[in-house]
DNA sequence: TTGATTTGTATTACTCTGTTGGAGAAATGG
DNA sequence: CCATTTCTCCAACAGAGTAATACAAATCAA
């Protein structure tokens, strides 16, 4: 019903994924990245493709069918883009995490962030 | 069930909101600085009560009854803090957090990500 | 001392999100 | 063809998010 409303937890990291993968951004791609990012916690990609229909209902993103490509298995794949409905709900969402982590960084010290930035960075690339 | 599990975004709120209240955290304080952190979204003070009590049972949080103070309408106030599994679970989410920060600010640029540290910093002092 | 006001806690009942597990369609390769 | 790979999608359940509301204990002021 509330169509302007805050997103999930998951949701969130669905968005984000397919913003960070542009023009790639199918079930499984998206299902990579999000465990990228959630890490060390696992994902189910049935998990992901419920999600992204979701999504698609609240008109945050939309979605179409490309063509085979020429690879073992490889057939047509779904893919994703952020409306313009989900770019503002994923912004305003993203701030919110944003002060979640300065909050947290400032209680539990500098040190502290920084060493979880690097081993981000490292595992991440 | 599973006690390591993760953490719900408004959960994620919650703690982080008992974290930086310190010695000052009951029902209503946690709710003031959930909406602080949450803005411009609203909070219904019901939420913030069945979350608490949901952490409880999970472990994660503790919670005692203070003696009145003397003021209008002062009467005992439920405090809480965090407890070692709650510290755990709410740093791994916090960093997810981050990364998720990270990789929108990346897609987005430097100069958006700019303006959102500078307006969060005046709203909250 | 009683009723209005303020501050605060708690519960109920419901919708929506998170997650698992598996079914099965469309491509290639021997 | 049959095995294998890549990929999409559904059903069903547990758990988180929310609104709405009831109620409890303190102060204030006449």
């Amino acid at each position: 019903m509330a169509q302007t409303d805050s997103l999930g937890q998951f949701e969130q990291l669905v968005l984000t994924a397919i913003l960070s993968l542009r023009e790639d951004a199918y079930g499984v791609s998206i299902h990579a990245q999000v465990e990228k990012l959630a890490q060390p916690r696992a994902v189910s990609l049935g998990a992901v493709y419920v999600t992204l229909d979701r999504l698609e209902d609240k008109g945050m993103v939309s979605s179409w069918l490309t063509d085979p490509t020429p690879e073992r298995g490889g057939r047509a794949k779904r893919c994703y883009r952020l409306e313009a409905v989900g770019e503002r709900v994923l912004q305003e969402s993203a701030v919110t995490a944003k002060r979640i982590w300065d909050v947290i960084a400032e209680v539990w010290g500098k040190e502290w962030a920084r060493q979880w930035g690097k081993k981000w960075r490292k595992e991440a690339g």
